[in-house]
DNA sequence: CGTCGTCAGTACGGTGGCGTATGGAACGAC
DNA sequence: GTCGTTCCATACGCCACCGTACTGACGACG
């Protein structure tokens, strides 16, 4: 076959990509080389070039990955109102298809230590950031945290009540609903 | 070598038991037949005399954990306050050192239809009760209902951020305090 | 004392996924 | 055009895990 030589090459970010698609779909079992590769178009061949190993795929998945997210958090910055940074922060329960599924499949393939640790590191950027915003609500530097440890905890369990909202829990279109009880609960005042 | 025969056999309960094990160790893909058997003291002849196959053990054990985790919901309803009723169900965070990585590991491998359905009926079962609850509180049928939902998620959330306590988030021993707040929050008045 | 049912050991084939080896097509430099 | 570099294809070896086939130890029961 020796195909046509489209585009001159494969970059190693759109390695990383598909391989947050794949995590994000399946698992980060589901991160496998050669099933990868063919949704890219090319075989291991080409894989094996770009990476020494699926260890160093999954690593450079998890960099962009962190990356993202960690933009995602500074973005919400540009808001004034600390209640509405917070609101933002849990909109992506119910907004992002693609970054949700991913969060609750890296957090709980955390016995990887790889893993674990980009994802205790962007845990504790959102805590920081909700800290802040409680710390501008008024409270104390200590309630701030507890109470920002709670809003996480929050939302990383609507993430995961939300993934199987298409069968039952939370009837659908509920969610919005949700997200504003939640950060009404939450602030005080 | 023909082993000494010691215990006239291990029942089928004992592999499913082991099945749970493994699974709150390290996930559904280290169900791995022949390190069990080699936990048990066994070879795989064994295993493919009492199971089919790999799946048969899966439902045994879903089936086990399913009938377990009912049981310690409705052993919660003899508490007569129900504030204590919930406190009582989050307090599995901190103290149960089984349960609260099986329902971790469980509920995020609900693609498999199997266990999604499971982890969905024992969610039903937890929501019911807590809506319950929370109606017994002054609730109306809606606001109950939607408040358990908010319990359920949070409950989710503080699994997962236990796990990785050792580590960092919630220092140590706090998790109590936590609970106390979280029930603080969720119930009115 | 045979014989049958129960439970376990051993050996083997099949398969899926990782990693390697090697070759080759496209392209730039000169 | 020749050569080196970049990127990918093909083919293979390897190992882990599943599942099967066959054998065997032991007790129960007649």
């Amino acid at each position: 076959m020796a195909k046509p030589y489209l585009k001159p090459n494969l970059s190693a970010e759109s390695w990383a990509e598909a391989a947050l698609d794949a995590i994000a779909r399946g698992g980060v079992s589901a991160l496998v080389v050669e099933p990868l590769a063919k949704e890219l178009g090319v075989t291991k061949g080409s894989f094996y070039w770009h990476f020494a190993n699926r260890e160093a795929l999954l690593d450079a998945a998890l960099e962009l990955w962190e990356r993202r997210e960690t933009e995602a958090v500074f973005a919400k910055v540009r808001r004034e109102d600390p209640r509405l940074r917070i609101e933002a922060l849990f909109r992506e329960v119910t907004g992002n298809r693609r970054t949700s599924p991913l969060y609750l499949a890296l957090s709980t393939a955390s016995n990887d230590p790889r893993i674990g640790s980009a994802v205790r590191r962007v845990a504790e950027r959102r805590l920081a950031f909700m800290a802040e915003c409680f710390t501008a609500l008024g409270l104390g530097e200590e309630d701030a945290r507890r109470r920002a440890i709670m809003a996480h905890a929050l939302y990383l369990g609507m993430l995961q009540l939300q993934r199987d909202a298409r069968h039952a829990l939370p009837r659908a279109g509920e969610v919005q609903r949700f997200v504003e009880e939640a950060v009404a609960l939450l602030t005080p005042g």
